[in-house]
RNA sequence: GCGCUCGUAGCUCAGCUGGAUAGAGCAGCGGACUUCUAAUCCGCCGGUCGCAGGUUCGAAUCCUGCCGGGCGCACCA
């Protein structure tokens, strides 16, 4: 039992069985009258012919709570929880005690390879990849904390018919030229993208090109992989000042399923799912519908012979579930794709690739400007996502120029995986960056704060380095911990079952896929430690309670600083 | 037109998947540093949860229908 409400629900049902003869849910959750609450009577006083309150009652008197918590009927039947000192302290030594935090690992990890972040070579990141890439990494690192086998895989737009005009722009101006060098490859792909709409012949060369390209001619390949490698450089510059996970050999390029799309198509053909349609070869998955309510289709293979990225996103699919026996796919795309990946997913049911794989598009809104309109330059262009950071350190370093880059950086990031992801949201630098409400600068601060005490009270910090993967060493027994604590004022109790509710809020990311709910944790964490830390002194507190207060300390900081790196957010020890 | 999605305080957002009196931050007003980081905290002000029905002990949350915004709807990914 990994949370404070299971362990009371173990308590509880037995009670609610005796009553009611079946096993049901106690349904305990937090409470803003008691710690928890359970609301089952309410739900199963009618079936059993008594009042509500009549219920409650009952299994109150039943249930056998032993030190754990005390039970009091509220209201119309509600259950009041209430924790016990003791349970309090064993629940808390326990998981001071524990490297992991009280989260478990699972009984059963899964291969899960999630698809996420996906640039395109020769062209800026721009803040479409933003949210792809953060919230990717932040599933990445709670899928793997919780003990899955995480394969993530960053789909790059390295082919297409695009290739033709840039090629031949780098044999216009040269290879050595240094226009490639990692940040001018936007204003390599614009001139590109220029000479392509006024030079007819350059035009047509490009055209000649993707031929080259697609034929396998050595000499487009070397400087198609001279562009690739560039852009990856590019890309691992970029995701390093995110401090994002992902590694090059995570780059599995469009270009890499091409020698499978032909098969795909044959396949396809051989279950009779394939059709032509004006001239294209396309499968229509049941249930979509295109504009007039005529059968919508997926084109696998444009009337020109070429391959449409339906092709190439069937392959991946497919290779990801039968190649790297992916038992969950997720693809971390914008809302706007919703329908495309529906069909994919559709199809490649059809084609029996799925029979025990859960695919999920993990869709999120857009990043809107300050006129509530999607986020462009001043010039109506896209905005470049290294911009937007290098905006966001350069504020955070006129406070502190130490931290500038976790303050900076986090505040992106959080502000991104605070909100629900379905929904757009503002990008307001200001209310990110602010040390009110809800911000990782907030987190980061009270994460400083916490840890200074610690250090000031000549204790070895232990939540300096805890912002790792694996988990470090405990501090002590769960007993010896819980011994020492004494948990008496309402902040101290108040901040306890925050820090208690840190295991659930991980296993419900890993579970939902909902980052802001780890975020929504570490807020409650802060408010409740800066509570504490107002009314609670530490260092001067006699004998007992200090050491009390510096566990709640030490937990307090740790949790925060492997909640946040959970999110993929530094914690700096001083700000 | 069809589909998906969103609508909560003046603004930006939560609301733990149906629970008691809907919570934060910003903005506004008023307070608190001789004490572990005041980059902080406390108080006040502010809501017919878009509208109308329905489901039941109970709805911001679920179902239906409207209204309003966003996005998608054939060879770009």
């Amino acid at each position: 039992m990994s949370t404070v409400e299971s362990l009371l629900s173990a308590h509880l049902s037995a009670a609610f069985s005796t009553l009611t003869g079946v096993m049901s849910d106690p349904q305990v959750h937090r409470s803003a009258r008691a710690d928890f609450q359970s609301n089952a009577a309410l739900a199963l006083a009618p079936a059993l012919g008594l009042s509500s309150r009549e219920v409650a009652t009952a299994v109150v008197t039943a249930a056998d709570l032993g030190d754990v918590a005390t039970a009091s009927v509220s209201g119309p039947g509600f259950i009041n929880l209430t924790l016990l000192p003791p349970a309090l302290n064993r629940l808390l030594g326990a998981m001071a005690a524990d490297p992991r935090l009280g989260v478990p690992l699972v009984s059963a990890p899964e291969t899960v390879v999630i698809d996420y972040s996906g640039p395109n070579v020769a062209k800026e990141m721009h803040v479409g990849h933003l949210r792809s890439t953060i919230i990717g990494d932040c599933l990445l690192r709670v899928l793997r904390f919780t003990g899955h086998n995480v394969i993530p895989v960053s789909h790059i737009g390295d082919w297409g018919t695009p290739f033709g005009m840039l090629l031949e722009r780098l044999v216009e101006i040269g290879e050595d030229s240094g226009s490639l060098s990692i940040g001018d490859l936007d204003a390599f792909y614009k001139a590109a993208r220029h000479r392509f709409d006024t030079d007819p012949d350059f035009a047509d060369r490009s055209r000649q090109r993707v031929v080259l390209l697609q034929g396998g001619d050595p000499e487009t390949l070397r400087l198609w992989k001279l562009l690739t490698s560039e852009s990856a450089r590019y890309f691992m510059a970029v995701n390093s000042r995110l401090s994002v996970l992902l590694t090059p050999s995570d780059f599995v390029g469009e270009s890499f399923y091409n020698d499978q799309l032909a098969s795909i198509v044959s396949e396809l053909d051989s279950k009779g799912l394939l059709r032509q349609s004006s001239g294209a070869q396309c499968v229509f998955p049941p249930g979509f519908t295109g504009r007039y309510g005529e059968p919508f289709p997926l084109i696998v293979r444009k009337s020109d012979g070429g391959f449409g990225y339906a092709a190439t996103d069937l392959a991946a699919i497919r290779h990801r579930a039968l190649v790297l026996g992916g038992q969950r796919v997720l693809y971390v795309l914008g809302t706007p794709q919703s329908q495309h990946l529906e069909m994919v997913f559709a199809v490649a049911r059809q084609m029996g690739w799925l029979d025990g794989v859960a695919v999920k598009h993990v869709g999120f809104g857009s990043i809107l400007g300050e006129d509530g309109k999607m986020l462009k330059s001043r010039r109506g262009k896209s905005v470049k996502l290294i911009d937007l950071l290098d905006e966001a350190v350069a504020r955070a370093g006129e406070v502190n120029p130490s931290t500038a880059t976790a303050v900076g950086i986090g505040a992106v990031k959080y502000a991104d995986l605070s909100s629900a992801m379905v929904k757009d949201y503002v990008f307001d630098l200001e209310r990110m960056l602010s040390l009110h409400g809800n911000t990782s600068v907030y987190l980061q601060y009270t994460h400083a704060r916490a840890l200074r005490v610690i250090h000031r009270a000549g204790t070895s910090p232990r939540s300096s380095d805890l912002a790792i993967a694996d988990g470090q060493p405990g501090i002590g027994s769960p007993d010896a911990i819980a011994g020492g604590l004494r948990i008496e004022t309402p902040q101290e109790r108040a901040l306890a079952l925050a820090l208690l509710a840190f295991p659930g809020a991980v296993q419900a990311v890993a579970a939902e896929l909902e980052p802001h709910r780890l975020a929504g944790l570490l807020r409650d964490v802060a408010v409740a430690f800066t509570r504490f830390y107002e009314d609670c002194p530490v260092l001067n507190a006699e004998p007992g309670i200090r050491e009390s207060r510096l566990v709640l300390c030490d937990l307090t900081a740790r949790v925060l600083a492997q909640g946040l790196y959970l999110l993929g957010i530094e914690a700096p020890e001083r700000m």
